[in-house]
RNA sequence: GCGGGAAUAGCUCAGCUGGUAGAGCGUCACCUUGCCAAGGUGAAUGUCGCGGGUUCGAAUCCCGUUUCCCGCUCCA
């Protein structure tokens, strides 16, 4: 984690999040009634953020010969949960040490104890268990805790403050929010909010495969919103209990999964680094193979240096043929693939590239905000605080001032606001002093200012301020677009 | 879920041991402008997070609750 001093950390995100309610960017969500813990609304500005960011990660993925898109529907049938492993993973019976606090997953807490002491638990719960080996005594503690884990709980002595006895009840935490379909409100019927969009392409591979007529290998990418009912929620956008991904699954032929997920690892760091971010913030993390989810042959997360510390934005996961598998299985479809080459027939690995929008929006949140001192008017240093966004996801691209509002400059920059407008979101401003004017679209993160001054009214040139140089470039008004668009949307 | 801190105008905050709410910045209008935020005049804005209680009277004291931040826990 970080080693700045939290102070630091901290008023570093204070002054983002107000920048972001301030500016439009973010608002909490249900303000007016005390807010809804874990959720957030994307302002005017943090919607155009948004989608830019989901645009470019669509173009990149999507406009490829070998990926195909899809918008698979949040809620599905309650089976694909089952086999997905998320109803039965996703419950983890939790307890609470009175006495200190401590908080524990039943499951570890009981898993951690030597068979010694395992052996001592059972026989206090009943003296006939005192003849069964070691096996059978590993083999009954793992289950003895689903039919009555609040008798072996009482026997337990807390791992931090040692208290017997202090435990509180097992509480289930099921991170799928549950719904139901139609009127009528019991276990029949049962739906979930998806908590991730993945399982959507994975029931539908078949599908797309046919649909688009594609061979392996290739993917199939998807955008979308998950839930989880988290515990806690925490930074900001970081961990929510609504967010939305951008997953790509891409489907291989086993053997060559390994080739396959180093390709997809080079292509995703280098997405991030391509709009903007420095290799320095970002990091490789690899899941321990002891700690590796139950589908997963291989996990790497991406990792951006928040100010609170590392945090995962993205995770490429190879998850062999788990997901076909499973969903062939519980649904007795066959998901197996035919390969007409070479005639044989498989089940696909599947090379996940699964990144959090959310969490990518507030990496580029964070990342573009810079302070830095620039001259005034009078000569004297101040700090203007610039959003250094690439321009591709810069929510607004240029803004039109007149320097003065006379001598025909509004109606000259309103023409040229309207010209640009068909090309670009454009922001008009004649409010104020210029450098005030500046300073505003500074601290949004707009990558170029046009200015019309008298100078314009004798040649038709305008001048265009580079947000982060502050240099000015005398342009010809009919120009503009050609000059703005290669600048913005070519590189 | 536990512990700690916080919540007053759009933002940052002041408001003492209870006496019907303030500043700066921002916003808006008009004037002024001559290229990097603080020229002038005027204006709008708050059930002091929410709900109870004590009191003649609560932003202030008490209880509950919600949200945010920090730490723990958790993060298939």
């Amino acid at each position: 984690m970080s080693k700045q001093s939290p102070s630091t950390d901290t008023q570093f995100m204070d002054k983002l999040v107000s920048l972001c309610k301030r500016r439009g960017f973010v608002f909490q969500s249900s303000e007016i009634y005390g807010g809804l813990n874990g959720a957030w609304d994307y302002g005017p500005l943090g919607v155009e953020l948004l989608r830019n960011i989901k645009e470019a990660w669509w173009k990149d993925m999507t406009h490829r010969q070998n990926i195909e898109g899809l918008d698979a529907a949040i809620l599905m049938h309650p089976r694909v949960w089952e086999a997905s492993g998320h109803v039965e993973n996703f419950t983890d019976p939790m307890v609470d040490c009175k006495q200190c606090k401590a908080r524990y997953r039943v499951d570890e807490l009981l898993n951690g104890l030597s068979i010694k002491k395992q052996k001592e638990i059972l026989r206090q719960i009943d003296e006939s268990y005192a003849r069964l080996n070691d096996v059978e005594i590993a083999a009954l503690f793992s289950q003895l805790p689903e039919a009555d884990p609040r008798s072996i709980l009482k026997l337990i002595n807390c791992p931090n403050c040692g208290n017997k006895g202090t435990f509180t009840e097992a509480r289930k935490f099921n991170l799928m929010f549950k719904t139901f379909v139609g009127p009528v409100e019991d276990s029949s019927a049962v739906v979930y909010l998806r908590p991730e969009t993945a399982q959507g392409i994975f029931v539908n591979f078949l599908n797309v495969q046919g649909a688009s007529r594609q061979k392996l290998p290739f993917g199939i990418a998807q955008i979308g919103k998950a839930f989880r009912n988290e515990i806690n929620t925490k930074n900001f956008l970081f961990r929510t209990r609504e967010f939305e991904q951008m997953e790509m699954q891409f489907f291989v032929k086993p053997g060559t999964d390994d080739q396959w997920f180093e390709y997809w690892r080079e292509q995703r760091m280098n997405w991030f680094v391509r709009f903007g971010m420095p290799k320095e913030k970002l990091q490789w993390h690899q899941h321990e193979p002891g700690k590796l989810a139950h589908y997963a042959k291989n996990a790497y997360d991406i990792e951006f240096k928040f100010p609170f510390g590392w945090g995962e934005i993205e995770g490429i996961h190879n998850r062999t043929d788990f997901d076909l598998s499973r969903h062939e299985q519980y649904s007795g479809k066959g998901m197996k693939y035919f390969d007409e080459e070479t005639k044989e027939k498989f089940t696909p690995y599947i090379i996940e590239t699964s990144a959090g929008a959310s969490r990518s929006f507030m990496a580029f949140l964070v990342n573009a905000y810079a302070e830095e001192e620039a001259p005034t008017a009078e000569g004297t240093m101040e700090t203007r605080v610039v959003m250094k966004f690439h321009p591709k996801l810069a929510p607004i691209k240029v803004a039109v001032f007149p320097l003065v509002n006379r001598d025909g400059m509004p109606e000259i920059a309103h023409k040229i606001e309207e010209d640009l407008r068909t090309h670009l979101p454009v922001f008009y401003d004649d409010s104020g002093a210029v450098g005030r004017r500046y300073r505003r679209q500074d601290e949004i993160g707009t990558p170029y200012c046009i200015t019309i001054d008298s100078q314009t009214l004798g040649d038709q040139t305008v001048t265009v301020r580079d947000r982060d140089t502050m240099v000015q470039e005398r342009i010809a008004s009919d120009r503009l677009v050609s000059y703005l668009m290669d600048r913005i949307y070519k590189f």
